[in-house]
DNA sequence: TACGCGATCGTG
DNA sequence: ACGATCGCGTAT
């Protein structure tokens, strides 16, 4: 069962960011089924000088920000890399939460493929050159990698994750996290005495036997 | 139209 | 510690 609107629009974009650890990222692509469990995320809203959207900074790039929590917001970084947030609150108030890291969970293959440039759709800067061949640990512990690993671009920007038909969204699989740390983020100059970086370590990772 | 920087990553 | 590499925001 898809996350519904509620999940991501009642609640402030700081909490959303501690809620969405453990929650299953799922991506229905025409090669398979991707999906991994968050375990790294950081908030960002437009009280936050690190954020695209301070003081209600609106531009065609963070445009979807703005939009209703439960898009996708997609953003190119660095030259070459994508970044993927989930969109907190309200219309019109430009929030969102970035993903870190997941843990792959269905998919390895594709996200292996993704990452190592061994598929036929060569969509994905610098996929093939570098590094080694990823060990679970690995494929997504990194917003630019996890965007490659999983397939998200630009192209995905704007997606509504809450629709029927969806291919994607987000899910409550019953994964539960014993210890969650909270840091200031990573890679910004301004706002780093806001500690709105929440991670959990993959070993802590426990399934529960039953979940709704 | 021009320029400087960045919510990164893998290698050294 | 550092270079790759380009979209976006700000300044001209």
């Amino acid at each position: 069962m898809k996350l519904l609107p509620s999940f991501f629009q009642d609640t402030s974009t700081v909490e959303l960011a501690r809620a969405l650890l453990g929650k299953v990222f799922v991506y229905e692509t025409s090669l398979g089924i991707i999906s991994g469990v968050i375990n790294e995320t950081e908030a960002y809203n437009e009280e936050d000088e690190a954020s695209h959207t301070f003081g209600g900074n609106r531009t065609p790039r963070n445009e979807v920000m703005f939009w209703e929590g439960g898009h996708l917001y997609v953003y190119f970084t660095y030259g070459m890399y994508h970044c993927m947030n989930v969109v907190s609150e309200s219309a019109d108030y430009g929030s969102a939460v970035l993903i870190r890291s997941v843990i792959p969970v269905e998919g390895m293959e594709i996200m292996t493929k993704y990452r190592y440039g061994d598929t036929p759709i060569p969509v994905f800067p610098l996929t093939g050159e570098r590094g080694k061949r990823g060990s679970k640990k690995n494929l997504c512990n990194g917003p630019g990698k996890l965007c490659i690993a999983l397939g998200i671009t630009k192209e995905q920007n704007g997606a509504n994750l809450c629709t029927k038909d969806s291919k994607i969204y987000l899910e409550e699989r019953g994964y539960h996290f014993s210890e969650i740390v909270t840091t200031s983020r990573i890679g910004i100059s301004k706002g780093q005495e806001k500690m709105w970086r929440f991670y959990a370590k993959e070993e802590d990772l426990k399934r529960e036997e039953k979940w709704v």
